[in-house]
DNA sequence: TTTGTAAGTAAGTAATCACTTATGTCAAAG
DNA sequence: CTTTGACATAAGTGATTACTTACTTACAAA
């Protein structure tokens, strides 16, 4: 690993841990085993250090969207979309945190849960339902819900969760 | 309005808007029309300047809690707990933004929906759902999506969310 | 009237912040 | 060899930070 990639991935941890303003960047050269310079010798500055890492997000979200455009029933669509935050590396898990702690301070739409509002909308129009907008946004929403209990440390069985919402869509 | 509490009321609204840690006490202080040490007076620091905020929690929630003791119907709790955010008072809506924020970079837990669970769990439990705890737990994550669109900007309806939410919970 | 105490402020303080500058290293091209 | 240029660092910079100190004001109890 490159030493701009430990610098990324060392940004994204303590990011989603301590959240941007709390995170500097001495601490983050340190953990990243390099000088602090370096940092703007890479990124120019702080907050294009976080703009570059907000950008990976399509890179980060592309293989599971690419499956998804493959999908034609919509039973199934809804189905992959209900279970689609299963796939997600742990690894990437700190991503999408942070992802989700920037929603609150800027209006930047990164989630990871709103890529997937396209292809529900058009599962619930296939299937006929009345309100299909109104359908998407309420599962879109219950979605994000359960989406952050995976990032943040929780005891809920969001697997479990997810199958309870796969049986009362009958998908 | 006291000092002390033009204090209070600036820092909710700034925290609640650029975060925590980007809100400098020299901000809060100016804001709210009083020298910066009056802040360090009153509340011995930063930190604990926000602990009490975070404290007042119970006086925010207590009338909606008291009204839904009262409730013995278990349809009537839950219905009453699904459109319990709707009387939340608008100037307190800088407050639980607030304590979302915080949910994430400390494992405080301050939310609005988690003080509902108690009762949507009993009431799952009278109307004799199986898997009650999972039921509740469903319910509470979908609910928590549908609150922050309404503490965040957004174009969701959310009064038509929590409406259509009733009609599949048949309450 | 005196005294004690809480409210309030102006002007600091050391530490930390994001960021810069001057310099060094080293491999490949000319 | 020498030059170039990208990678990398150590040691700074001024600005901002949370917080303190020394002081004044207000006012109620003794």
């Amino acid at each position: 690993m490159s030493k701009r990639e430990q610098i990324l991935t060392e940004a994204i941890n303590l990011f989603s841990v301590k959240g941007v303003d709390a995170t500097s960047t001495r601490l983050i050269s340190e953990k990243a085993g390099v000088s602090e310079g370096l940092i703007f010798k890479h990124f120019k500055s702080k907050e294009s250090l976080l703009e570059q890492i907000l950008e990976q997000n399509q890179m980060r979200i592309s293989p599971i969207i690419t499956s998804l455009q493959e999908i034609e029933e919509p039973k199934q669509t809804l189905r992959y979309c209900i279970e689609a935050m299963k796939k997600i590396p742990r690894e990437d898990y700190s991503y999408w945190k942070l992802c989700m702690m920037v929603e609150h301070t800027s209006g930047f739409k990164n989630g990871f849960i709103d890529q997937l509002e396209i292809f529900i909308l058009d599962a619930f129009k296939s299937l006929k339902f009345a309100r299909a907008t109104l359908e998407t946004q309420l599962l879109t929403q219950s979605l994000k819900g359960i989406f952050s209990t995976m990032l943040i440390p929780s005891n809920i069985d969001s697997e479990a969760l997810l199958t309870l919402m796969l049986r009362k869509y009958q998908v």
